[in-house]
DNA sequence: CGAGATCTTGATTTCAGTCAAAGCTGGTGG
DNA sequence: CCACCAGCTTTGACTGAAATCAAGATCTCG
């Protein structure tokens, strides 16, 4: 009775692009990643200066925060968190990334990465030198702009972030959490309602800014409401539209078979 | 008793800068915004591409949250906020941006203002059409370098928030914020230690994550602790190391003349 | 000068954190 | 195969930091 999705099934897929030429080219995630919307020919040439794949086991470091910058890292296959360590040395989350997302941006400014990227399961990266890409989007106007474009995503994404760790309760915040991880995985051709929570409740509350005891309470309540359905690390979003009720403000669960009797169950 | 220094006194460096020629060259804020680090044949060049000086007066909008991008604005006088609109209704500041800063990468990744810009006092800035720039640094490899630092350092100034917002105490948050701004003068040449709060408390409230009673009590506490002096906007820093201590979580006071007696004052 | 905006201060409430303990779960070795 | 253990997760009771509510005080500027 599994319902969630294979997505990253880290050993079998890892098998499979083992032996597949790794190139962007053929890469099933181009179009999110820097790929996007750039001719084939431009893309062959990005091809060219990827260095070489890298793996990483679970909970391995891809870069540590304070390591010096070389290179980014598209997301091949599998998950990462990124971190830093605040001033009571615990740490906070500014990101989970999926296939095709761009790890290490942070690192641009002042040469050091400013967090650390961590596999949450067995994972794949591309090696992308940050030098040889500053020197083909010389040649590549498209590429220019379009790496322009996924630094200005980087720069929206967090400050969403700030917004909603800024202003939102507790219950909303992980409302949204659980409908933005499904709205990625539904573009990447993933069940929105159905999929597997690759980070730990510690990660989770790193992330929303919140103890994992508080974590653990909102899913529990969510679960009780008939929300969700979570088994483990297995979620099924049952109640897409009261989730997204609390997320937006407006008081949810009013129009669905929940509430009061579900709560008191 | 004016203790307060008297950087961007708007009206008389407005005029000054009228009769001026208005190129980055010249331009005494150079070190800190795009011009940095390039060869004076290069600045030339980014002198032909900036399309016009803009002038604002206090309260004015630069650019509105959803307005579609054209141009970035680099501070040329006087100070800005930037703001995000919360579910509530209410400003999320991102951010107080004053000489040398540059405004609107937050559009670079959609086409659309993602915050709007709003001058604190008369203010002028340089617009930089992006499509220009872009042509520009396809040709200046110290331009496109420079650039993608300061984009960069856009991405680490936001996660610099996240941490400071999500992990500190209020006043932590608020001592920090007094010192960063005296160290953003300082790096300008102004004094560190006193300056002028261009800012409203209901600003600092949204940009630290407070309501505008906190910072109030907050800034009330420091004074009566004797680390500042505040008369309405002027602020006198009397206690770096106090506030630094208790910024970095140490107990602060213990060395200095306030604490206890102070407190009860 | 006066009215509205801005700021301060006090009393009370509340949301999420802290502390504490117990239940799971999955991996390891006997 | 099962017992055990460490780490992860859940749940409950209590606490505390900052928000909210409610007056006032002060400032700004027309």
């Amino acid at each position: 009775m599994q319902t969630v999705i294979p997505i990253a099934n880290a050993n079998a897929n890892a098998a499979a692009a083992k032996s597949a030429k790794v190139n962007c080219t053929l890469c099933s995630f181009n179009r999110f990643c820097l790929p996007q919307g750039l001719a084939d020919s431009d893309v062959a040439r990005l091809d060219q200066i990827i260095a070489r794949r890298r793996r990483l086991a679970r909970d391995e470091q891809l870069f540590s925060m304070g390591a010096s910058f070389g290179s980014l890292y598209a997301v091949r296959l599998g998950h990462f968190k990124t971190a830093q360590v605040n001033i009571h040395g615990e740490q906070q989350v500014t990101g989970f990334h999926m296939a095709g997302d761009l790890l290490g941006m942070d690192a641009i400014g002042s040469g050091l990465h400013n967090c650390s990227a961590t596999a949450l399961e067995d994972s794949e990266v591309c090696e992308i030198p940050f030098n040889r890409l500053q020197e083909l989007a010389m040649q590549t106007p498209a590429l220019m702009q379009q790496f322009h474009r996924v630094l200005g995503r980087e720069i929206q994404r967090e400050q969403a972030i700030m917004l909603f760790r800024g202003s939102m309760r507790a219950d909303q915040r992980m409302a949204l959490f659980l409908l933005n991880l499904g709205a990625r995985y539904s573009a990447r051709g993933y069940s929105a309602a159905s999929y597997q929570l690759r980070m730990s409740r510690e990660d989770i509350g790193g992330y929303l800014g919140l103890t994992i005891e508080s974590v653990s309470r909102l899913l529990a309540r969510f679960r009780k409401q008939g929300w969700i359905k979570l088994d483990n690390r297995d979620i099924r979003i049952n109640d897409r539209d009261s989730l997204e009720a609390l997320s937006t403000g407006r008081e949810p669960g009013l129009d669905s078979a929940t509430s009061a009797e579900a709560c008191a169950a």
